[in-house]
DNA sequence: AAAAAAC
């Protein structure tokens, strides 16, 4: 099989910032517009396995989709594919199907790619799974399920959460008669692998193998081998489809033999860090200065809606219980919770009915919630041995805001020489300033950021 | 030294 290759550079990419403005306006018309994340050039690298001339869609009509499929995408206030859409979807549509690993930015419509895949791939007369979905945390397994239903609302898809149960079915319907019709299901790995094992859900009809946030479900130890263990279980015919914003350098290695002769495209290390996100520090004093910073900083500045990210469920418990003592409302979600809590405070910072959300990484990945306009690293994301930041990390947990080229900003609490060392590793990978911001001089802080994080 | 993910 030939490799060929094509690099595209798009530094006037005006189609694509009218089509992604398009996009932007009707998912929300509420706000202003604000600068495409496409404003900038940045480079998309994308490799074939055919050496078959490489085509970019540049009308969702081109992609020979069912009616009813396309119906959905324009309801949902899709106009146009965007950047990556254009260029991956006539690779994840081809007959016969051929795996792919893919790489973009956090909110460049990488859901969109391959839900519209896995609805495309579906025989609606057979009354079986055809297509599985695997996801990190059944928080992004229940929000790409909800996207799976607006776009497939016009298709006759039965679809099912393979994730723990949280309550009673309504229904009255049995996991078992649930899973036997199915035919697209989004999980979590250990549920699903669950299900397999025992049957209830049925793999002989697989057609389609997603990892979405995939060098997380590769890398991590436990969700990888439960990753590994589900692929396996698959038919040999199956289309496997990787995407991320991330990919380390020992996880693209063995994402390209997870997904054998995929084909692929992806971003340069610089282009990775959205550029409508500005990143700021605050230099803290020692660990309990930075309570006191972010008392402050929720005491004296509006701040609409926001996420802080711990590096440890005790401490997001401890911080939102000291928070809320000293009158904040805030809400704390991590992995500790019963699966009925998780599910009632991810749904009440939907709502916005709840503003501050303190969390782990187990939110790090994947949410979108279009209001969090301010994310703050209150630990700074490292990794095992704790002299490293854990860059992949990092940038997921900014990308939870500037979603579909809205601005943002992220903070990072800095109370030590070696989280000094971390911001600046990572200022220096992604290339992109980080901006101290003083503690101290609130006028100063306001005049900062009052433009992008006041309500 | 964490977090997540199953029963």
């Amino acid at each position: 099989m030939e490799i060929s290759e094509l690099t595209t550079s798009t530094s006037s990419a005006n189609g694509d910032v009218d089509n992604l403005a398009t996009q932007v306006e009707s998912l929300d018309t509420s706000e202003p517009k604000h600068r495409s994340l496409l404003e900038s050039s940045y480079e998309v690298k994308v490799t074939s396995v055919d050496d078959e001339p490489l085509l970019s869609v540049t009308k969702f009509e081109e992609l020979n989709l069912s009616p009813n499929v396309l119906k959905g995408i324009y309801e949902m206030g899709f106009t146009t594919p965007s950047k990556i859409q254009a260029k991956a979807l006539p690779l994840l549509l081809k007959t016969p199907p051929q795996n792919m690993i893919g790489q973009s930015q956090s909110g460049t419509g990488k859901t969109a790619a391959f839900v519209l895949t896995m609805l495309s791939r579906i025989d609606y007369n057979l009354k079986a799974p055809q297509a599985l979905c695997l996801t990190p945390s059944r928080e992004l397994a229940r929000q790409i399920m909800v996207e799976v239903r607006k776009m497939g609302k016009y298709t006759p898809v039965i679809t099912a959460e393979a994730i723990r149960e949280s309550h009673v079915k309504a229904s009255g319907k049995s996991r078992h008669e649930e899973f036997a019709e199915a035919q697209l299901i989004v999980g979590t790995p250990g549920t699903v692998y669950d299900l397999l094992k025992k049957k209830v859900i049925e793999k002989k009809h697989m057609k389609i193998f997603v990892l979405d946030e995939a060098d997380n479900m590769l890398d991590q130890q436990g969700l990888g081998d439960q990753s590994i263990r589900i692929k396996n279980m698959m038919p040999r015919e199956c289309q496997i489809v990787l995407f991320s914003a991330t990919y380390s350098n020992d996880v693209r290695s063995f994402a390209t033999r997870f997904a054998p002769n995929a084909n692929q495209f992806s971003l340069k290390v610089e282009e990775l860090s959205v550029k409508t996100i500005k990143q700021f520090y605050m230099d803290c004093k020692n660990d309990e200065h930075k309570f006191e910073v972010l008392d402050d900083l929720y005491t004296l500045l509006t701040i609409g809606q926001s996420i802080i990210f711990v590096q440890k469920r005790e401490t997001a418990d401890r911080i939102a219980k000291r928070m809320t003592d000293k009158g904040h409302k805030v809400i704390n979600l991590h992995g500790g919770l019963s699966t009925a809590e998780r599910d009632e405070v991810m749904d009440g910072f939907r709502k916005g009915s709840a503003k501050v959300l303190i969390t782990t990484n187990v939110l790090s990945r994947g949410i979108d919630v279009l209001q969090v306009n301010l994310v703050i690293n209150y630990d700074i994301p490292m990794d095992l041995s704790g002299r490293n930041p854990d860059f992949e990390t990092y940038l997921h947990r900014i990308g939870r805001t500037g979603r579909f080229g809205r601005t943002g900003v992220s903070i990072n609490f800095v109370h030590d020489a070696v989280s000094w060392e971390m911001v600046q590793a990572i200022q220096k990978h992604f290339q992109r300033d980080i901006v101290k911001v003083p503690t101290d001089d609130w006028d100063t802080v306001e005049k900062i950021l009052r433009k992008e994080v006041n309500a």
